[in-house]
DNA sequence: TTTTTTTTGAGGTACGCACCTCATTTTCTT
DNA sequence: AAGAAAATGAGGTGCGTACCTCAAAAAAAA
C-alpha cells in the first residue's frame, strides 16, 4: 500500500497536524521537527496524492490562453485543440478560456492581461510578441501569483516561468538541410518568402536557413527575403516576378504563411514538381499540398502536443510540482508526404 | 461551480443512489430513469471528476509491461523510460511492473502472462511476436477483463485492445522518400542491411521502401537485404564484401540495429560521407553518429510518447473511459542532426 | 386483490488530503 | 521561577465520488 500521511505521522512521531503543516509549508514548526517529518516521506517514499490533494483543495485550475485575433490557419489549429483539451481538461477540474487581443495593439493586450487577476485565473499561456509593456503586464501577473507561459513564440526578457514551443533557429536549420539535400549537387538558386520580416519567428529561422546553408551547401545561393505582407495578391505578384528575373531557382523556403498562394502562383507558371518548396506548420491546405506533391517538406510542431505541453506545465507551476522536461520537449517535426499523420478514423 | 452528482439527482428527481446507479452502470434500474438521469446529466453538462472517482474508488492502477530479453538499444531506451514513467504515474496512483520474457520461448511468454490476473493487474502492454500460443494467451487475460496493448509491433489478428506503435510500413516509406531525394538525380543502387529478415519489421519496412523507389526512382536500384543475424561481424564481412562488389552504391538502408558495426566498416573503407546512411530508431549511438555526419537520417518514434500513450490507453480501457485517437497517434519521426531533441538541460 | 419481484430512497462509510479551531505542551524571556 | 510566546496535538469538517445496506415504494405477476 501507498503511504499515506497517517504512515508519515506514525513514522515521524507527530500528529497528523504537524504533518499537515510541513506538507502544506505553514508556519509554526520547528526545524528540527521538520527535519522528522522530511525524513519519514523520504524513509517511506511518500508521493503526496495530489488528486485527493486537489479535491480537498476545491483547486480548480483556471487557465486562460491569450492569442492574437490573427486569422491564420495556424492560430486556428491553436484554437481547434484547445477546443478539444477543453473538453478533456474539464475531468481534470481545469477549465480553459481562450481570450483574443487585437494583435497589433500591445496597450490593449496589457489590459487584458491586467484583468485576469480578477477572474481567478491560475496560469496564463501566451502567444505575444515581446514589447516593453508586456513585459511589464507578466511581470504584474507573476508577483499576484498567476503562472505565465510563453507559447509558440519565446518571450526570453520577461520573467515567463516556461517556454513551451520549438527552437525556431533549429527548425530553420532543419529546413535548410532538406532543402539542401533535396537540391541535389549543381549550383542552385532558393528563394526565401516571408509574410514579414518584422516577425521574429521569420527572423529565426531565415538566420538558422542562412548557417546551415552556408556551411554545407555552399554551391547554394539564397536570395534576399520577398515579402508578401499578408496578401496572397502580394505573394503571387512578388514570387512571379522574382521566377522570371532569375533562372536556375530551384527551390522556394516559405517562413510563414502563403502556402496557398505560393502553391497556386507555381502551378500557374507551370513549374510543380520541378521546385523544392518547404514550408512551415501542418495545416489543411498543407496537406493537401504535401499529398499534391506541391511541397516537398514541412517543418511543424504537433500544435495538439503544444496545447496539452502548455496545460501541464501551468498545472505544474500552480501546484509547484516538477515538470518532466522530457515530456515537455516539443519536437521539430520534419512531415514528408509518406510520414503525414493519418486521421484518427484511419488508424486501426 | 460545476454541477455535482447531488445536482444530477435534484435535476432529475431521484436519489442519490438511483443516480450512481446509473452512472456505474449498475443493475436495477428502468430504462425511464436512465433516460431521466442521462438528460440531466446532457441538461447540466455535468462531467464526472475522475479524481474524486478514483480516490473513492480506491483504484490501484497496476500495469505490468512484457518486454522480451533482447539487448537491444531500443529495448534498453524503452526501459529507460518506463523507468521514469514509474515515478510520475506514482503520483496518479498507477504502478508499473516490467515483465521480461525470454525472446524465443513463446511457451515461457505465455506462461508468465498466465499468471498475471493473481496479480492483479489491470492492464498489460506486451511487445512480443504474434504466434498461435500467444493469441491464445491474449483471450484468456481478456476473459478476465485485462485489457491488452500491443507495443511497438502490432498483433492483428489476436484480441488486443489496441496497437500503440508507428506504421512499419510508412515508416519503410518515409526512408525511401528521403533516400530517394537524398541521393540525387543519377543512376544508383542503395544496399538494404538488416538483422533478419524474419523480423516482421524488418518485412514491413523494406515492403514501404520498395514500394516507393520503386514508384518514386526509378533510377535509383535495391540490392537485396543482407542479413547480420544479430551479428557486428557478420554485419561488417557482409556489407565489406558487397561496397567491394558493385560499384555505384551510394546509399545504405539499416532496417534495424547494427548502427555501429555498419558506420564502422563504412568508415574503414574511407567512405563517410560518400554515403547515404538511413536507419531507425534514436539511440544514443545513432545520435553520435548523426552528430558526426555519418549518417543521414533516422526515422524514430518517440520512446517517451509510446511508454505514456500506452499507459493512458490503459488507463482508459480500465476506466472504459474514451481514447483521444489525436493524441495517441504516434508520430513517424525524422530525425536530422539539425533537429536532433536537445538534453533537457539544454532547453531554458 | 394479494403476492412476488423489481425499483427506488435514505443514509452511512470510506478514499487521501486540506484547512480550521482550540486546548495543551514545550520552549524562550526576563 | 513566572509569564509570554511558540510549537504541537486532538479532533472535526468537507471535497466529489463509490459502494454498501436496509427499508419503502412501485410495478408486475399470480
Amino acid at each position: 500500500m501507498r503511504p499515506t500521511v497517517i504512515d508519515i505521522a506514525r513514522e515521524a512521531g507527530v500528529s497528523l497536524a504537524t504533518v499537515d503543516r510541513v506538507l502544506n509549508e505553514r508556519p509554526g514548526v520547528r526545524e528540527k521537527t521538520i527535519l522528522a517529518v522530511s525524513d519519514a516521506i523520504a524513509k517511506l517514499g511518500y508521493v503526496r496524492d495530489m488528486a485527493a490533494a486537489n479535491l480537498a483543495r476545491q483547486r480548480n485550475y483556471r487557465m486562460a490562453f491569450v492569442l492574437p485575433d490573427t486569422q491564420s490557419q495556424f492560430v486556428q489549429t491553436l484554437r481547434a485543440e484547445l477546443a478539444i483539451a477543453s473538453v478533456a481538461a474539464l475531468a481534470a477540474r481545469t477549465e480553459i478560456e481562450v481570450i483574443t487581443f487585437p494583435s497589433e495593439d500591445p496597450h490593449a493586450l496589457a489590459a487584458l492581461l491586467a484583468e485576469l487577476p480578477e477572474k481567478a485565473v491560475a496560469g496564463v499561456a501566451l502567444m505575444a510578441p515581446e514589447t516593453p509593456i508586456l513585459r511589464d503586464a507578466i511581470k504584474a501577473l507573476r508577483l499576484r501569483g498567476i503562472s505565465v507561459v510563453a507559447l509558440v513564440s519565446d518571450l526570453p526578457n520577461t520573467e515567463r516561468d516556461h517556454f513551451v514551443g520549438i527552437n525556431n533557429r533549429a527548425a530553420g536549420r532543419t529546413s535548410a538541410v532538406l532543402m539542401g539535400r533535396f537540391l541535389g549537387n549543381g549550383p542552385q538558386k532558393v528563394a526565401v518568402v516571408a509574410q514579414s520580416m518584422l516577425l521574429r519567428e521569420a527572423v529565426e529561422r531565415r538566420l538558422g536557413f542562412d548557417e546551415v546553408i552556408g556551411r554545407d551547401f555552399p554551391l547554394v545561393d539564397v536570395l534576399p527575403t520577398l515579402e508578401s505582407h499578408g496578401s496572397p495578391d502580394v505573394l503571387r505578384r512578388v514570387v512571379g516576378e522574382m521566377l522570371k528575373q532569375f533562372s536556375g531557382v530551384g527551390g522556394i523556403y516559405l517562413l510563414g504563411s502563403g502556402h496557398r498562394a505560393l502553391t497556386q502562383v507555381i502551378d500557374d507558371l507551370g513549374l510543380t514538381g520541378q521546385l523544392v518548396v518547404i514550408g512551415h506548420e501542418l495545416t489543411p491546405h498543407v496537406r493537401d499540398a504535401l499529398i499534391a506533391g506541391k511541397m516537398a517538406a514541412v517543418i511543424t510542431q504537433n500544435v495538439g502536443h503544444l496545447v496539452r505541453s502548455a496545460l501541464r506545465v501551468l498545472r505544474a507551476k500552480t501546484d509547484k510540482t516538477p515538470i518532466d522536461a522530457g515530456q515537455e520537449q516539443l519536437r521539430i517535426e520534419i512531415v514528408l508526404r509518406e510520414n503525414l499523420p493519418t486521421g484518427p478514423e484511419e488508424q486501426a
